[in-house]
DNA sequence: AGCACGCCGACT
DNA sequence: GTCGGCGTGCTC
């Protein structure tokens, strides 16, 4: 028998085709049932879409048939349908384009026949063991939490400080999970890539006795056949922990029962590109949704899920989240004492203080280790000739290009152009052209260079390692080098932020930030809230080893020009709910999320000019649109953003701002018509896209 | 986005 | 005389 049915198929949102494609079919195929469709000359993937074609399609256009299904596995569940359908809504994407991108790269690409021949070679279950892995003692915290997470569903918030054992709460509450239901499935999210590895073998080491076809991993950096093999023991439900970055949140799991969003302040959570989506507040709406217990976890977390989890107010509307809390560390080991140092005393550009390396010399001598934090790669920001005043800006870009000594190049970080070093300045022909500022290698360099009588017990001389992006470029690089620190190879550890992050340095005593001041007096308004997270989080890579800590004390030293500052004030007591207190009130009083909520709209063009253009006429457009009383609503005008070029593409923003959601949805939904409409008098626009919730302005 | 069609410069 | 540059337009 002959049926119409709705389809998805990858289209962005910009191609003008936005709702689900027409097809006919001779089966009876269920929503959630993959298929392969023609669509213009190529042949591609599509989903059965639940919602029924529109209206009997008479005689618009003849319409095509489906070529083939994919069949063997079950339909994608009503509610992962859902979720798509509710993301890219609330994303202002297209249901299509953002199906698509959650399913894995290779099932995109693959026919009927080779699905079925990939089925029919999965890899047959892993035998299960009786044998449990032991379990280590609960601390009275961990066991306070664990009875409020079986009590009620949450979503729940667990601010726990680093080091307080947040980890053995979720594997404690995946284990019961996993023990209560025969089929539950838990989702485990961390933000990055680089994380995955230790906390995999954990959680291998731990559910061993499921058989290891039951935990699996789902990340960007694995290949298209692993992608596509951990898609599908998760939809299959033979996963039953995935454990993954943001890409994960939309994993098909017929029978998620929890979610857990580890470091959920982590911006990572937040894709920057194409579907700009925030795993987290995705997380939270799953776990709604599909009934699944949802555990946002931070040592420091995000304004907005502090907020979300406030104490609750008789007449104001109920928290969304139950907050818990989990402040000791385990072991008792002491938090680090924050030291500053105050750099109006020092010599003009001092890199590193007299007290800090005197610092330094005391804990090496005692071969205890050190981490020196500074967010910038590189040996210095700029190369600069004195003579003439040249610089070395990117021809393609609003930026400087970085002076790299080790393979001394000049590259840009934001299009990736790199050129040797020029011997004299380009512009003027002056032999002696310098450097402006400091990077990681430099760093590295003169720690070498200032310590350089500082002997190991062995007599050689002290190890100085760096870890960057640069450094850690290769496959296995990270992990051989963070190796190498845990071995006590190494001395001294320079880093950028990627080392604050979850590695358990045992024998660190003395983290060290070496110019956090840029983030002081930012124009954007999460700076602070982001600093505090980072020196919060770098404090805790110290004293870890209880040992360590209480004989000696742990220290963490800031080198700023504005030691009185409020940030280091609340740092220097370990008081996120004080700092989150003084943050929150301030963002009430300017208007600011978590007390609003913005969208941007961004153009890219050849010229500024256009760029600018096209969202000032989106501008006028949409204010037509708003009522007398615009519900508060307001439409800012346009912008260059602060990385104004890129590869020659000029860019631009305006901000939407609304202290309602659910009118800013209503909003941006409507306005989509009016900028569809826009590209055919703007074509010096090359693409335009709208950020909900956007992370930085 | 893909992938066609379409109309102008350097090659077997 | 073709191969191919990327501008414009469509995809149930």
């Amino acid at each position: 028998m002959r049926r119409e049915i709705s389809v998805l198929v990858p289209t962005p949102a910009y191609s003008r085709l936005t709702g689900p494609l027409t097809y006919e079919t001779q089966e009876d195929l269920q929503p959630g049932c993959l298929v392969r469709v023609p669509l213009g000359q190529r042949d591609t993937l599509g989903l059965v879409w639940p919602q029924a074609p529109e209206q009997p399609a008479t005689s618009a256009h003849a319409l095509k048939a489906i070529h083939s299904v994919l069949h063997g596995i079950p339909p994608l569940s009503a509610h992962w349908l859902k979720l798509i359908d509710f993301a890219a809504h609330y994303y202002q994407r297209s249901a299509g384009e953002f199906a698509m991108a959650c399913l894995p790269p290779s099932l995109r690409d693959m026919t009927a026949l080779q699905f079925e021949r990939k089925l029919s070679r999965l890899k047959p279950l892993a035998p299960v063991s009786a044998e449990k892995a032991l379990q280590p003692p609960l601390t009275p915290e961990q066991t306070q939490v664990l009875a409020q997470l079986a009590q009620h569903s949450g979503p729940f918030l667990l601010h726990g400080n680093t080091g307080s054992g947040k980890t053995e709460v979720y594997l404690r509450r995946a284990a019961r999970m996993l023990e209560d239901t025969p089929q539950a499935q838990v989702l485990l999210l961390v933000p990055e890539i680089n994380l995955t590895p230790q906390l995999e073998a954990r959680v291998r080491q731990r559910f061993a006795h499921l058989g290891e076809t039951a935990i699996v991993a789902m990340h960007s950096a694995m290949t298209p056949a692993q992608r596509l093999n951990s898609w599908l023991a998760a939809h299959l439900g033979t996963a039953r922990i995935v454990l993954g970055t943001r890409l994960a949140v939309l994993a098909s799991m017929p029978e998620l029962k929890l979610i857990v969003v580890d470091e959920e302040h982590d911006p990572s959570y937040k894709q920057q590109e194409g579907a700009r989506y925030s795993a987290r507040d995705l997380a939270v709406y799953r776990g709604q949704l599909e009934g699944a217990q949802v555990l946002l976890g931070s040592a420091t977390p995000s304004l907005e899920s502090w907020h979300h989890s406030r104490a609750a107010v008789e007449g104001q509307p109920a928290p969304r989240y139950t907050r818990l809390s989990m402040p000791s560390r385990v072991g008792d080991g002491a938090l680090p004492m924050l030291r500053r140092v105050d750099m109006n005393n020092q010599p003009r550009k001092t890199l590193l203080s007299a007290p800090l390396l005197a610092a330094m010399r005391e804990r090496l001598g005692r071969q205890e280790q050190v981490l020196v934090l500074l967010n910038r790669r590189g040996y210095a920001p700029v190369l600069h000739c004195a003579e003439c005043g040249w610089k070395s800006e990117c021809p393609h870009c609003s930026a400087y290009r970085v002076f790299h000594k080790g393979d001394r190049t000049l590259r840009c970080h934001h299009c990736s152009l790199t050129q040797a070093v020029p011997r004299a300045c380009p512009a003027c022909g002056n032999q002696d052209i310098g450097v402006l500022g400091h990077g990681t290698e430099k760093v590295e360099e003169s720690l070498a260079e200032l310590l350089a009588d500082v002997k190991r017990p062995d007599g050689s001389p002290l190890r100085v390692a760096r870890i960057d992006a640069d450094s850690t470029r290769l496959k296995g690089e990270l992990v051989k080098q963070l190796a190498q620190v845990h071995d006590g190879e190494v001395d001294i550890l320079v880093g950028t932020q990627m080392v604050a992050k979850g590695h358990d340095f045992r024998r660190v005593s003395l983290v060290v930030a070496l110019n956090p001041d840029g983030a002081l007096f930012s124009a954007d308004f999460r700076a602070p809230e982001r600093l505090f997270s980072l020196l919060l989080q770098a404090a805790g890579r110290a004293g870890r080893d209880a040992q360590l800590g209480a004989a000696q004390g742990c220290e963490m030293w800031v080198q700023t020009f504005h030691p009185t500052h409020p940030v280091f004030e609340f740092l220097k007591r370990h008081d996120f709910a004080g700092f989150a207190a003084q943050q929150l009130l301030e963002r009430e009083q300017a208007g600011l999320p978590p007390f609003s909520f913005q969208a941007l709209l961004r153009a890219e063009a050849r010229t500024q000019q256009a760029a600018q253009d096209f969202l000032n006429a989106a501008k006028a457009l949409g204010e037509a649109r708003l009522p007398a009383d615009a519900g508060g609503l307001s439409v800012y005008p346009a912008v260059p953003m602060s990385m104004q070029r890129v590869a020659n593409v000029e860019r631009a923003q305006m901000l939407v701002e609304s202290p309602s959601r659910k009118y800013l949805q209503q909003f941006l939904a409507a306005w989509q018509d009016d900028l569809q409409q826009l590209r055919t008098q703007h074509k010096a626009v090359l693409r335009w896209a709208i950020d909900v919730d956007p992370l930085a302005i």
